[in-house]
Parts: structure tokens; C-alpha cells; sequence
DNA sequence: GTTAGCACTCGACCGGGCCGAGTGCTACGT
DNA sequence: ACGTAGCACTCGGCCCGGTCGAGTGCTAAC
């Protein structure tokens, strides 16, 4: 059956089956039988009825069979189904919940290690790969820009709100003196308070009236704040417990892993992945294997959310795992740590 | 055998037919028989005799067997006889050389970022991962030190003479005013010219001297300093092209695997690696496999070659592939990458 | 609609036989 | 003393067939 199809309701002894299905093969990772359904799910019937349920929700495409006597195995509309029948707010354990609660009350004011750091937190939560993308600079406003005279080079230097900070060394132009380093300080000096992407726009005005000299020298200015904004370096994807997936894995195709690490190591392709993939509403979004060709390649789950400042989303945070994989448990950790996480980019935005 | 017992000298023979079997070897992953060398190691001499001379050679430690009707592999000691007995001058393929130069050609002025090329320019050109160790900030002059206050935090920035930008982000002090800061800079200013550790011991003088409210701030310039040149924040390794690392590693345990690619993860564990494994003084420093205990546990070799700024050693870069390694071109192409690096890092040091 | 019963399917596992690579030894030649 | 030819021997890899057991799917009865 098509994947994707539209599939109907199930009916809820259909649904606790399924259910039943995906959280026993995914404690064991092997398949699973009427059998052991019919004595641990508690339906109170026998594994033959079951077994009729087990073939209609294969024949619904929810389920699928290695080969004839085997056990079922969910596939990824099974997983689908079964995650978006789970009740909203997952427990967490009082062991993580107090992971959690630990780091985050002595995490340090810089963004960007709170997310090394949150990731790390959540790859040990979960024992999957913690992934987060940080937020861009675009819309923070800038409260210095600098022209550093280094001898042989210049280094231009931009600082946000937020605590960013973006570096740029150029070669030393010809004819620099201490003159125009300082006319072009004192222009630069006018777009403080600005935002990253205006004051680029503003510095390539500047630059077209700005005499010869000063003309290469804003330029390059504007030229940092392009590349901190958008572009390879700009954004980046933060990650941890990579070696998790290695773990996981077991009965991954060496092929397909190999294949995984070697996107991981492309930024910007995970980059990608991840846009794609937190694209949705609510709090939390669930790809599940071949919902994304990427995914789907690596035979592997991503849950996301968002982290916001007040309403405004700044970036995203979640964990990527095996299709088979302990949603429920997942979903929480990624709720909470992205709660915890916008509480405080919100207290250091103000 | 005891695989780090003194062995004498091997005969002419004896080490053509090592180097034959290592060589055939590490082209095909396979056991290597007696008649594959009698046949293409060009010796003129028949198997019969090349059987003799293997067995005395694995009697030596240099080789062993899988199974009695196996052909050989070389063992790591072999593959340092090898390794050792190998032409200082390893020659670069053309195709490599163009990669070297053209790389070097259009590199940046930051040395962070070339690093990072650097690796990949290795791990592409060896099919290995590559690794690298940046120069510490230590004996670096600072050019600036600088305190900007943020509103709700400050942010404190040291600039360094090649280009490094340290910053920390700290809670505003309670009693904090323009004056105060103002005050503290101007003792900040009285650093320039000094190296990070001057400055820090510097700095810790000056707070034990000055007022109250200096005193934080100033000893908050200190940490950060210290940090910046110890520690786990100070010192890091780049890697790259780590994926191929799961490509070669066929013959490898997963769990093996697993706990590689762990480790990987922890910097300062590979860090302390990198270190003990290039503590040589030649210009190349080879460690193969059961030489160090940590590349030994992952079955792997490590090259690295020193760069440096004239005569000083400022880092180090290499790569690291299973112990079953083209170690020729691996050797030839690290020693040309470090080289390459060692002229920008001079130049750049002017 | 549910259940018990049962034949059937198919992978996992085991043991045996065969094959072939490659050794190690011995006896011979130079 | 060294090199060589010959040959028995070893051992892993592979294929085959048989057995076992899990689990299905169907049918007939409740």
C-alpha cells in the first residue's frame, strides 16, 4: 500500500493493537507476534483475533511482514499513527526531569554553548543524536561595529545584542592610514542599533558615495554582515551523541550508515533537513523515516521544536533516532528542553 | 611475540618480502599467500621459498595468521618495519598536488578557518579522517581588551595579534556605571602588547589592587583570558571527513566502531591523543595501532606533522585511517599539507 | 464476532561433505 | 647452506539437507 495514502480512522481496539505493536518492537527490536500481544496488551482476547486484527492493519499498511512467519513490524505510517494517537503531554522521568532542571540552572549566558551544551543533554536523555540550530543574526540589532588595524591585515569586527560576534580579516588596503581608519569608524559608528541585514543595506549606500578609500573598506564590512546572516557560515547546525546513532543502528546496513555520517558531516545539508522538517505548527514536529526523502535514506526519525523569544521563534532544537525509537519518551525530553530553552532565551532577550 | 620487543635487523630479502606482503595487503584487505609475492614482488624466487621466509618473519612478530591455511597480515610492529623502512620522500600524485596548491592558493587569512579546510583538503586526498590541533593563545600579544556594556550583561572581548576574538558574556554588577567602566578600561588598555598569559598574571594584580567594584570586572578579564588559554574551551581539535573512517573500517567490530566514533566526540580525549602521538621531533610522526592504547583499541593509525611560524611549532595537523593503511601517500600528503601550512602561518606571522 | 485447532511456511540453526587456498615439511638439487 | 619441487595436511567458506519452532492464516465451531 502507498505510504502516503489517506488511511481512515481506526477503531480503538484496532488503534491499542497497533499501539501495542509499535511499543513491544520497540522495547525488543524484534518482531512481534499475536501471541505476545494477547498475553501483555491486556485486550482480554485471544491471539487469534489478534492475529485478524494484525492482517487487517497489514492490509491497511500500518503493519508489514519480514516473510511469512515472522512477527509484525510497524511500518512508517504505522509509527505515524501510532505518535499522533499519543496523548500530548508525555511523562518524563523524575531521573531526567532532574537532568534537566540541573543543567539549566547553571548554564552560562552565551547562547551558543547553553545549545552545545542542550543537545549534549538531550542525546544523553534519549540516547539519540541531539541536534539544534541556532538563531540567525539577521534581526539583532548591532551595538558596535569595528575596524581593528592589525599591520598586515585589518580585522573587522561586528557585535550584537545578543552577545555575537562576527569576525572578518582582510589584507591591509595600500593606502590605509590612521585617517580613514577613523572616518570609517565614525561612519560605522552611525549604524549602531541597527539590525544586522540594515545596516548592510545601509553600508552599500554608504559605500557608493564614500570616496575611494573608504569605499573597499565598507564594502568589506557589508561583506561580514552578508556572510553573518546568511550563507555557509552563517548558519550552522549544532550536534551531539552523533555516536549514538552508531549504537543504535544494529540492524541498520552498514551502507545506510555509512551514508548517514557522511551528511552529518555536511552542515548545510543537514541544515536543510532540519528547515524542512520543523516546518510545521505546534510545539513539536515528528518526521518519521520515508516522510522525508533524507530521513528516509538513513532509515531514521527526527522530532523538533522550536525555542522562541516571547512569540518569535529563533531556532530549533530535537533529536534524530531510528525510525524505531521510544517516541514517547523522546517527545518529552524535546518538549522540555525547548521550553527551558526559550524561558531563558527570552529572560536574556530583555 | 611481544609486539614492543627490540627485533633486529631484518636482510634485504626478508624486508622486500615484508614490504611485499604489506603492500599487497593494504591494496586488498586479503590475507596474502606466498604465491601472489613470488609471483608479483619480482624477487625471482619461488613460493617455496618465499613460505620460508614468511614463516621466519612471523616467528619475528612481523606477521601472523588468521588460520593455519590463511595467507599472512602484517602485524603492527610489520607495519612499523615498514613504515620505517620507507624513502623519506614519498612522491605526491599530480592530481594531489594540484589539490594542495590550489587550495593554498585561494585560502582566507583566518587561520581557524584554514585549519578546517585543511583537514578536509586531507580526508578528501587520503580517504582517511583528518585531524588538526590549532595554535593555543598563549604566547599570542593582545591587541585589545575590551569591555561593552549590553544593557542586563557585558560583554568582554580580547583580541588577539593573528586575528583570535575570545569573548565572555557576564551578569551586569550590581553597582556598575559608565565611570567604573570607563576606569577599567583604561587600566585594560595599559595590557596591550602583552601575551595572553602575561596579561592575565597582569591582571590579577591589578584586582587585587583596585577597588571594589573594578575588582570583578577586572578578574572576570582574567577568566576569561585563562580560559581562552586552558582548559576545555581553550584547546580543540578540528576534524573532518570522519565518515570515512565508517567507510573503511569494513573489517572492523561495530563495537569497535562504536566506541571510535565515541571518543571522537570527546575532544579533549582526542586531544590528549594527538598529543602524545606527535610528541616526536622528525617532521612526520607515524603511531600505528597497539603503540598508543587509544589508537590501538580502535585499530587505527595516526600521521601527524608539526606546522610552525618560522622555528616555533604552533600546531599540529594530520589524519588517521585504519591500521591497514596506504602509509606512503598518507605520509607524503601530510607532510606536504603541514608544509604548505607551516609557509602561510610564517607569512602570516610578519 | 470470537475462539480453538491445525496445517503450513519460512527463517534460524546444525552438521556433514566438498572445495580450494595456503601452509609446512621433507627430500632433493646446486 | 640455500633454493626448489612436491605433497600431505589444515582449515575456513560454501552448499546442502534436515530439523526446529515461531507465527501465520484458514476453517469450523461457539
Amino acid at each position: 500500500m502507498d505510504p502516503m495514502a489517506e488511511r481512515p480512522e481506526l477503531g480503538p481496539r484496532k488503534s491499542a493493537v497497533l499501539r501495542a505493536v509499535v511499543e513491544a518492537y520497540v522495547r525488543s527490536g524484534e518482531p512481534v507476534g499475536s501471541e505476545t500481544i494477547a498475553e501483555h496488551a491486556g485486550l482480554g482476547v485471544s491471539s487469534a483475533t489478534i492475529r485478524n486484527e494484525l492482517a487487517a492493519l497489514e492490509e491497511l499498511g500500518y503493519l508489514s511482514h519480514p516473510h511469512t512467519s515472522a512477527g509484525r513490524i510497524p511500518t512508517d505510517a504505522g509509527y505515524r499513527h501510532y505518535v499522533d494517537s499519543l496523548p500530548a503531554g508525555g511523562r518524563l522521568r523524575e531521573a531526567q526531569r532532574r537532568a534537566i532542571a540541573g543543567y539549566f540552572a547553571e548554564v552560562m549566558v552565551d547562547l551558543e554553548e547553553v545549545l552545545k551544551g542542550s543537545v549534549q543533554l538531550l542525546s544523553r536523555m534519549t540516547q539519540y543524536a541531539g541536534l539544534a540550530v541556532p538563531p540567525n543574526a539577521s534581526d539583532e540589532p548591532l551595538v558596535r561595529l569595528e575596524l581593528i588595524d592589525m599591520g598586515p591585515t585589518v580585522l573587522i569586527l561586528a557585535i550584537g545584542q545578543h552577545g555575537r560576534v562576527d569576525k572578518r580579516v582582510i589584507d591591509r588596503p595600500e593606502h590605509l592610514d590612521a585617517k580613514i581608519l577613523a572616518d570609517a569608524e565614525v561612519r560605522l559608528q552611525g549604524l549602531r542599533g541597527l539590525t544586522y541585514v540594515e545596516a548592510q543595506a545601509r553600508l552599500l549606500q554608504l559605500a557608493a558615495e564614500a570616496s575611494r578609500d573608504q569605499h573597499d573598506l565598507l564594502l568589506n564590512v557589508a561583506e561580514l554582515l552578508r556572510t553573518s546572516t546568511q550563507g555557509e557560515r552563517a548558519s550552522h547546525v549544532v550536534m551531539g551523541g552523533v555516536s549514538n546513532l552508531a549504537d543504535e543502528a544494529q540492524q541498520m546496513r552498514r551502507e545506510t550508515l555509512r551514508r548517514l555520517f557522511e551528511t552529518l558531516e555536511r552542515e548545510q545539508e543537514m541544515l536543510h533537513v532540519l528547515q524542512d522538517v520543523s516546518s510545521t505548527q505546534g510545539d513539536l514536529a515528528v518526521t518519521i523515516g520515508g516522510e522525508h526523502p533524507s530521513t528516509g535514506a538513513w532509515e531514521t526519525s527526527i522530532i523538533t521544536a522550536p525555542f522562541k523569544t516571547g512569540e518569535t521563534t529563533i531556532g530549533t532544537i530535537g533529536v534524530m533516532g531510528p525510525t524505531r525509537m521510544d517516541y514517547l519518551s523522546a517527545m518529552a525530553s524535546v518538549r522540555a528542553v525547548a521550553k527551558r530553552l526559550s524561558e531563558l532565551a527570552t529572560e536574556l532577550d530583555q
